[in-house]
DNA sequence: TTGACAAATGCAACTAAGTTGCATTAAGAT
DNA sequence: ATCTTAATGCAACTTAGTTGCATTTGTCAA
């Protein structure tokens, strides 16, 4: 695994010691190919039989976001969920029936030259976008054809 | 006026009575050209001196969302905002310093043609996506430079 | 114009997600 | 093994929104 070892040398090199939370976190967030919430964590945590406060979760969260080792991802819910810079720019498929979530490469040339376009017109400076798609998954479509 | 007029024929023609609550909905609507959040309702209410209840606001909001008036839109932060469907689909650039934010036109054709492809090679159905810009504007970039 | 009645509103209590301050515990360097 | 301070736990709080039920108020029919 060796995204398992670059984010142990992430945390190694900003000084953060190795404490059960950080492993729980390493093991959750390599494992898990979608975004993952504070309440997935606290569930992780609960499986295993480990105890852990939200506090150290959420603080957790908040180192790792600082440390550009996650960043956010909304889907529109009241919910912050994360996942892995380090696993690069990409857009997502999200189902709106049962929450499954799929990682898409979305070709964003058309998208930077209107950027680039508005950015002149309006002297706005783009600094980030978000793009997210919403809909069916191939299984929640089939179920709702009968 | 004619989205007011537009608005409360919608209002009357689902049989909804003209209350207080809902003319002040009316005037802050069509008047505001960002989106709006429940806080902001409840300003407008308190800066006209009436009195509301925020259970009122939340459940008139929930009830616009049903009938098509508004829909939601997120900035990534918790608050939801609304906007008046009847001005049509676009997208929104927003200052992540002073929260301005200014619709935009984004020309999707690539985007839906992506959609198209992706529709077959991964059997998902797309129903919707969210595509907002976040930066800085003309004022706030200037005041950054010093 | 006045009742009647359902729609609309108010109120209080609750939930979910996240935050803060401060006391305690435990990594890991010496 | 000890010491330092990062990490954690706990309780209390905040913000955004929700729910159940009692009260008020538009509107229609008489």
């Amino acid at each position: 695994m060796k995204e398992k070892e670059a984010l142990y040398q992430v945390l190694r090199m900003n000084g953060l010691r190795l404490t059960r939370t950080r492993r729980v976190f390493v093991e959750l967030f390599t494992r898990n190919k979608k975004p993952i919430s504070v309440l997935d964590i606290l569930d992780e945590f609960r499986r295993t039989r480990q105890k852990v406060n939200k506090t150290t979760v959420y603080r957790e969260i908040e180192r790792w976001q600082t440390l550009h080792i996650v960043s956010e991802v909304l889907f529109g819910e009241r919910v912050s969920r994360y996942e892995l810079v380090l696993r690069g720019h990409h857009h997502h498929l999200v189902c709106v029936e049962c929450e499954h979530v799929e990682e898409v490469e979305v070709n964003e040339r058309d998208l930077h030259c209107q950027e680039k376009k508005m950015s002149q017109e309006k002297k706005f400076t783009f600094l980030r976008h978000s793009l997210e798609f919403f809909g069916l998954c191939a299984q929640c479509r089939a179920e709702k054809c009968f």
